[in-house]
DNA sequence: TCGGACACGTGACCC
DNA sequence: TGGGTCACGTGTCCG
């Protein structure tokens, strides 16, 4: 014999709600509820005995059906919502079209970090001539494997002119050559960043590079020039 | 009377498989399916027949308890990869943690606009010197409202010593002041990007200050500068 | 046929 | 108590 039957709960309005989704409490365990439906437990791999929807008794059917339709009707727009914030990633991230929603996320935390990262970077370099005087002077290449021994120097300070001419000389008396420079003023106040190399550097080997010019004398040459031009 | 029942389908395990998601096809329309139950329709807000989980004649039961249960895991492994997506979002945006998921994504949206615009106004304006000559002046404010009418000039062009000197010497036969400056060097290119104002430009009402200095006066400016600089 | 992606309705939970 | 969020299992479509 392999039929079931089984008389199913009942409503005053002799309508049943036939519920069927697994009712998995939130920490992972079952709940457990009254009555009479087999239910699929993939955890086990066994059908197992499940909870029907139970409206409490003395609660009209038709309230619960409205709750129902209201809670589902709820959670219809909660998806809508989302789902539209997905099509609008879609559509900002670059060529993110008909592109999978885990995808789509793990692109956009790419992103994220990407914008984030040259975004600070564009403001640690120029934008911000802070209000704190600062020399920062760092190794910015090793000197191996053929790159040039490259030194990052920034110098926050007050605006002086004939500070960038100055400090030109500083440079060339070192035999440092400019490969990029950025400068920023604001208010009065000024930000430099720059990368400088030895010049002809590409005939020298990483030892040269690194013990005939330290970033030390650099940055005691920076200082110096701040020390003046803060006077 | 106010009780069901009814046989359900069989299977030759005897095991019953009791699905009760409302199986609305991606359409919209509902799906037809030969069997048994009752399920509340949200749209029409009424008890209609619906469909079970039909598994096909000739199909083992334990088959479709196999292919279920997996269906099932597959469903929770993708869950579970969007919400770990979602989780390092919570914590890569400030202060997202505890956040909702809708809400997050529009956080991230916010973020990933305002990134991408600050990410391109530092590359606009300082990051690549290009290797076209430019010369662009355009109004920045416009005056109203108490502002000061800014006009921000942008220069590109093939570096030379002096020309800085002499762009503050023309900024200053025009009595205008240097609000911001940036500058940026690479390879022999620069390029300058300066906010200017009217000297004491408080003082002024709109129509002076959009008529005295006009945004081409300074453009001539540039462009002399540029010329001389260039030759 | 199989697996991945999605929308759906529902129970649990929280305020 | 309602209203809202979340996780779940399922039906459906598609490659």
């Amino acid at each position: 014999m392999d039929q079931f039957s089984w008389s199913s709960n009942s409503y005053s309005s002799g309508f049943l709600i036939n519920s069927g989704c697994q009712g998995k409490t939130r920490n992972g365990s079952f709940s457990s509820s009254s009555s009479s439906s087999l239910v699929l437990d993939t955890e086990r791999g066994e059908l197992v005995e499940a909870a029907m929807n139970l409206p409490r008794k003395g609660v009209s059917a038709e309230r619960n059906v409205v709750a129902l339709k209201n809670h589902s009707e709820a959670e219809r727009r909660r998806r809508a919502r989302i789902n539209g914030h997905f099509d609008t990633l879609r559509d900002l991230v670059p060529g993110a079209k008909k592109m999978d929603k885990a995808t789509l996320l793990a692109e956009v935390i790419g992103h994220m970090r990407e914008l984030k990262k040259t975004a600070e970077e564009a403001c640690d370099g120029i934008l911000i001539p802070t209000d704190t005087d600062e020399v920062r002077v760092e190794k910015q290449g090793d000197g191996m494997d053929g790159n040039p021994c490259l030194i990052r120097a920034s110098l926050c300070c007050d605006y002086k002119p004939g500070l960038l001419s100055d400090l030109r000389r500083a440079l060339d008396a070192l035999h440092l050559i400019i490969v990029k420079a950025e400068m920023a003023t604001c208010e009065g106040r000024m930000k430099n960043v720059i990368l400088v190399a030895k010049a002809s550097c590409k005939e020298w080997d990483s030892k040269e590079a690194s013990s005939s010019i330290s970033t030390s004398t650099l940055d005691q040459t920076l200082r110096l020039l701040d020390m003046i031009y803060l006077l």
